[in-house]
RNA sequence: GCCAUCGUAGCUCAGUAGGUAGAGUGGCUGAUUCGUAAUCAGCAGGUCGGGGGUUCAAUUCCCCCCGGUGGCUCCA
């Protein structure tokens, strides 16, 4: 972030001597710290040994996390000073913001400026910043009215050990720091929301008010940071689906559940066409499959134990038990069975755009990004061992494809979870009987682990399944040469992934693309091939998505391009408008020669003036806007105004030329 | 599910210290014939999220429910 100005600086220094001394006098109130061998300091602190020390730039990312950490403290300062009663707990900090929480009476963002007056008050006091090491007896005693702290105190320490507190006025806090050298270099900051959290994070424990707050060196980089803030509100993809009428939600009658308008429809079908040529041309087979399935079947798959609360699960007069599908698999399983398979058959690909049901809990839900029925551009690749990696290689060549083209993003990172070899009872992974040579997969998490067949206890775990299948992984990965960072114990129980993530145009990453790989459905379906040799053998479910679901792929969407969709899912492509009445009938034709060539376009006919028009319009986000009055009917052309408000005159007929171009393309820049 | 907060016209929001509501915008009708972000006038629209309680009287105060939003937990 930041580094506006910052440099590397490094200056010798001795040990015993102070960090303060050799800072320049010109940099005083830019250093904020230092670093000697990877440990952070206090300036106050003295050089533990001969050697460099990197002095920390408040305005480099280093310093900002300590800035961050110190207006943390500064809240909490603040907030006890006002209201006596309330308990700091503790704090942190992300890339631009930091949060405390306290055990207090609830407030709101009304009480903010209150709070932060306070907070002003103590930094323009300049109160220095001041660590004390203490013994932890001492500390204890400190804190002996704060249980949150004692915890925390406890938990960090051994008896006898020493440890620092901060001491800033009145304000004492255990912490390591480091910190600012005293509360005048905390100048610009800000809170920013408030909401409540449980202690430790834990559902049980005691609610916590948690505030957050944002911090900067200076108040241009503030202001900055709120204006982007404030940018990405309305950004948001609710307040753009209202104004360019795209979805909604009927929160009585159905509540969770996305309505697609025909604008949305629009959109969501373009998204869906663009998938069904990807797969197509990957060899992945479109299918279709029920939404309803009676019970056993998520028996069998496992869905109901495991989510039976989260499922939309009914009865019928007659008694038999239903579910709405919470996943596709099942369905293409379903499929799949249908038939006896060689080897020579894999692997067998299927797709489907799958709405699934999800009943999530109602604080769980959001918008489109968190509905409770949702659509997944679903894939199951029944492939064999010996398959994977090629089937990964080109997953891996579909996904940077589609997400260069419609989102034009070139940053994708890619994550593989893998097992966690040390607690193999977390997965389900084969086990070797050393009495009997029995072979057999189990999870044994919950389950006491001895063997089927002779009921020996003696067994051995055989990663070799995993081992195979997490090395396609990582050499599909490799062979496209993409840099990938590896996950132990982050794989699924049922067989190791890799997520791919999206960064898109407001810096934030997005998890979409998903390759999971699934040792587990095939034995409960007791799904398999014939092999060469004639014996039966399980083959392996690749599951797969890449946009991952419909819904929040066009949230992001949304967000990503602020509603001004690239012409091919704009749900208006051209809107003609008449300079007056008088030039209806040329508009009209206009809007008829586009749409006789599939362009999307409206003409505005109304009695309102061209002004007018065109500012009703603009929500709708319509990628050209077409003007038309008696220079265009008298040299047969037409005004064109871009999504950046750009205007050039074209003859019709090579107008439509570049715009069918544009979107067969599925081009994100516009034609001028 | 938990905590906080909110729910008034299609939309954005005001208001009532308890006496059943108001603006802008959109919609409709008419006038205006217009050159790239609002031409003018008139009209229609609301059992103030739902239910219960207190009260002579509730949109307003209290309780319960349903939903939205910000978090927590969860996310196959």
């Amino acid at each position: 972030m930041l580094n506006t100005g910052y440099k590397m600086i490094n200056i010798k220094i001795k040990k015993g001597e102070k960090f303060n001394n050799i800072v320049p006098e010109k940099l005083k109130d830019k250093i904020i710290a230092t670093r000697i061998n990877d440990k952070l300091y206090d300036l106050y602190d003295e050089a533990p040994e001969d050697g460099e020390a990197e002095l920390i730039d408040i305005y480099s990312a280093e310093g900002e996390k300590i800035l961050l950490h110190s207006a943390a403290h500064l809240l909490a300062n603040a907030v006890t000073d006002i209201y006596k009663n309330a308990l700091p707990n503790t704090s942190n900090e992300d890339e631009n913001t930091f949060y405390y929480d306290f055990k207090m009476d609830p407030v709101s963002i009304e009480d903010f400026p209150i709070i932060e007056k306070k907070m002003e008050e103590i930094a323009k006091n300049n109160i220095k910043i001041e660590k004390i090491i203490l013994s932890k007896e001492e500390i204890l005693k400190i804190f002996k009215n704060n249980k949150y702290k004692i915890d925390k105190i406890n938990d960090n320490l051994k008896d006898n050990m020493e440890s620092s507190v901060y001491k800033q006025g009145d304000y004492m806090e255990f912490c390591r720091g480091p910190h600012v050298p005293s509360t005048g270099y905390i100048k610009a900051f800000k809170l920013l929301s408030v909401s409540s959290t449980n202690y430790e994070g834990d559902i049980n424990k005691e609610k916590m008010i948690r505030i957050y707050g944002t911090a900067f060196p200076d108040k241009k980089l503030l202001n900055s940071f709120l204006a982007k803030r404030e940018e990405a509100m309305k950004r948001d993809h609710r307040r753009i689906g209202a104004e360019m009428d795209l979805f909604m939600f009927d929160n009585e009658r159905a509540p969770g559940m996305p309505f697609y308008t025909p604008n949305g429809a629009i959109i969501r079908n373009e998204l869906i066409n663009y998938m069904k040529e990807i797969n197509k041309s990957h060899g992945w087979e479109e299918v279709w499959t029920a939404h309803v399935f009676k019970d056993i079947i998520w028996k069998q798959s496992g869905h109901y134990d495991k989510y039976k609360n989260d499922m939309f699960l009914f009865e019928l007069q007659n008694g038999d038990h239903y579910g709405l599908k919470p996943m596709n698999c099942p369905g293409h399983i379903t499929i799949f069975q249908r038939n006896a398979y060689s080897y020579r058959d894999m692997p067998v690909k299927y797709s489907e755009p799958g709405t699934v049901y999800r009943y999530e809990k109602s604080g769980e839900m959001g918008g489109l990004t968190r509905p409770r029925g949702f659509t997944i551009d679903d894939g199951h690749g029944f492939v064999r061992p010996d398959q994977v990696l090629e089937e990964t290689i080109s997953l891996l060549k579909m996904v940077p494809e589609i997400f260069r083209t419609i989102l034009g993003t070139e940053e994708i990172s890619y994550d593989l979870s893998v097992i966690d070899k040390d607690h193999p009872e977390n997965y389900l992974v084969s086990y070797i009987c050393n009495n009997c040579s029995t072979k057999f997969e189990m999870r044994a998490v919950s389950k006491e682990l001895k063997c089927p067949n002779c009921g020996s206890f003696d067994l051995k775990v055989d990663f070799s399944m995993w081992d195979n299948a997490t090395d396609s992984l990582r050499e599909a990965l490799k062979t496209l040469n993409l840099k990938y960072t590896e996950y132990p114990g982050e794989a699924a129980f049922y067989g190791p992934k890799i997520d791919i993530h999206i960064k898109d145009a407001l810096g934030r990453l997005w998890q979409l693309s998903t390759i999971q790989l699934d040792f587990f459905m095939p034995i409960n379906f007791d799904l398999s091939y014939i092999d060469r040799d004639d014996k039966k053998v399980r083959p392996i479910i690749i599951h797969r998505a890449i946009y991952g679901s419909y819904e929040r792929f066009i949230a992001i969407l949304l967000e990503h391009f602020n509603g001004k969709l690239p012409t091919w899912l704009s749900p208006l492509q051209t809107y003609v408008i008449p300079v007056s009445d008088n030039y209806n009938d040329y508009a009209s034709n206009i809007n008829k020669i586009l749409t006789e060539n599939n362009i999307r376009s409206k003409a505005d006919l109304s009695g309102e003036t061209l002004s007018k028009k065109i500012k009703l319009i603009r929500k709708m986000r319509p990628s050209y806007i077409i003007v038309v009055g008696e220079k265009e009917q008298n040299a047969n052309t037409i005004s064109v105004r871009n999504r950046k408000d750009k205007m050039e005159i074209f003859e019709i007929n090579k107008f439509i030329d570049y715009i069918k171009k544009e979107i067969e393309n599925h081009k994100i820049d516009q034609i001028f």
